[in-house]
DNA sequence: GCGTTTGGCCTAAGATAATTAGGTTTCTTG
DNA sequence: CAAGAAACCTAATTATCTTAGGCCAAACGC
């Protein structure tokens, strides 16, 4: 499905998605127009997602990233996750299997207004926080090899 | 330190990171050169830290996601930390407060894939592990404001 | 086994976009 | 209030992207 070509695109463009057509063709050794059509193909078949920037969230006034487990009570698992989707504090959030429902990623500018997103949690669900002292590893991609 | 153009910027950037200058400068009202400059400024100052692909890892042929939550044994946070970085299935570590001193994301390919992952931590630490059902938020950026 | 089709690549020209240079306006500051 | 700086603009040059058309090799049908 994705042969050794395809892979060497994903690396660089995972590494700068700004890459110019003709930077992106010569680290593949490709034309351009080449180039452009495995680009549309990756897009079309949906293995290029998007394209999107990374931001500093400190740079941004969220001094706290957060991760807080949340086990709504009994009954309550649809009404959670809408409010869950709901709180543009939350970045990301999986359903996993066990106890904890979901598991969401949070930005807040101050342990305040963590509390604050906690509390309009909690009518609804209980919550475990962890608040994150440092990124180990930056999102990053998965090891990448033609399929 | 970020203005409403910036802004519209970051917004802008992180829906499509390819975007030419010309369709950013025409999005935000401001002449190519202009725009040019501002963009060369986030990026010095570290606010974008980064133009990147969201990849289906499914296409990568990771069939599973999992969360998992790492409590090295005593004396051993150091090493468990290591042997985080070195394995390519952890695509994002956190160190966290609490018990579980890290909490990482990883892709495998199948249940057999996520055991050996696991196996490889099982003499440094206790793990705790959820597998994603489905993703409830993706990626996203949080609210995002002139500071 | 051979002609045909398809997929993927190429080059070259025309169309489009990015950069550079130089000037204008506006805000800040001594 | 004048000087300087910051941020913007337009226009011309330079570079890049897209389109059109053709080549070649592998897969396919007869």
């Amino acid at each position: 499905m994705i042969d050794r070509i395809d892979c060497s695109i994903l690396k660089l463009l995972a590494r700068n998605a700004r890459l110019s057509l003709k930077e992106l063709a010569a680290g593949i050794s490709l034309s351009a127009p080449s180039t452009t059509e495995r680009l549309r193909r990756l897009e079309e078949r949906g293995t290029i997602r998007a394209y999107t920037i990374d931001v500093e969230p400190k740079q941004l006034g969220y001094a706290i990233q957060a991760l807080v487990r949340v086990r709504p009570l009994p009954g309550r698992v649809q009404i959670v996750q809408k409010l869950i989707e709901s709180t543009p504090e939350i970045v990301e959030c999986d359903k996993v299997t066990g106890d904890d429902c979901f598991v969401a990623r949070l930005f807040v500018r101050s342990m305040e207004h963590l509390d604050e997103v906690l509390e309009s949690l909690a009518a609804e669900a209980a919550t475990s926080s962890s608040i994150v002292k440092r990124q180990v590893i930056a999102r990053r991609q998965p090891p990448m090899a033609p399929i």
